[in-house]
DNA sequence: GTTCCTGCAAAAGATTTGCAGTGAC
DNA sequence: GTCACTGCAAATCTTTTGCAGGAAC
């Protein structure tokens, strides 16, 4: 997974740098060449709020900034999760969803309406605070935490 | 020697019946007939603690109680989560999970180590509080909730 | 010139669907 | 006998891999 290191190198440095350029950074200081369908990929995903899946990508940047082949946009999300400078969300719809993971401020969990797919995000303190609480207690080294709330959003409920 | 609830356990009312006593009657409720493949898939999930995958359950069958067509499987754990008696855990790994749900008694939450994949469960009374309260403020209607802690578990942490 | 990104195509793995045979009623 | 459950095979969908051409250094 991680690698020894990637942790601290993921850290920002002044609290100044956009998720966007310490990504950049990060990739160029763990490769040797850098091409455009990385970049394309990075600012894609920051210019989101919330968790995009691959294809939803490949589709994004076809019709947008540059197309980028499939292929590459697995290799590259990939490569994001084991900087971590992403994390990949699974939400029980059969394809993973990836989203920047901007640090403590942006931390935050999910909602998923069965009904129409919308995945939205959503926070709370308090539940953030027992998470922590429980991720001491329990026999596994916790690294991250992910909390999925399934049902009906306001325009399926009807 | 006399066994008492004896009686009352041929005769199962709402409280006392196992989790496959009430998927079997539950799904004879709706359906016609009542084949041998959905009795097979329903007693191996009640003999089980945590979540299977669609292909640990057709592994399982076919080496124990009765062969059973992986279309099949899909269909039934399919029909048994419209019922909802099974709820669908995804936790990550390519697949997803499908476990009992037993009501309050049963109801857990899953460690998953990212080295090995092995998948755990665990419970947590206040985290469980905590999400409850989370759940009536958020815009949609929770029917269920699902926590995935993510990390190494002891033997591969060294 | 060498290295390594990237795109393309094929492969792999999980899940779904169509259809025919068998078993339940 | 009829209808529905099940098995088999093929199709679909997401993700991964192998390889060759081209871009970055």
């Amino acid at each position: 997974m991680a690698r020894p290191g990637a942790r601290l190198a993921a850290m920002p440095r002044a609290g100044t740098e956009s998720w966007s350029e310490r990504a950049q950074r990060v990739l160029a200081e763990s490769h040797r060449h850098s091409g455009g369908a990385r970049r394309a990929v990075v600012e894609l995903l920051d210019s989101q709020s919330c968790a995009l899946s691959a294809l939803e990508i490949e589709d994004a940047l076809r019709t947008g900034r540059r197309r980028v082949a499939r292929a590459s946009i697995y290799r590259i999300l990939d490569e994001l999760e084991r900087l971590e400078l992403v994390q990949k969300v699974e939400v029980g719809q059969a394809m993973a969803r990836y989203e920047p993971l901007r640090g403590e401020n942006g931390h935050h969990h999910h909602l998923v309406c069965d009904s129409c797919g919308a995945v939205m995000p959503f926070t709370d303190p308090e539940l953030e605070r027992a998470i922590k609480k429980t991720s001491r207690r329990v026999p596994i080294d916790v690294a991250v935490h992910e909390i999925v709330l399934h049902g009906a959003c306001a325009d399926c409920r009807q």
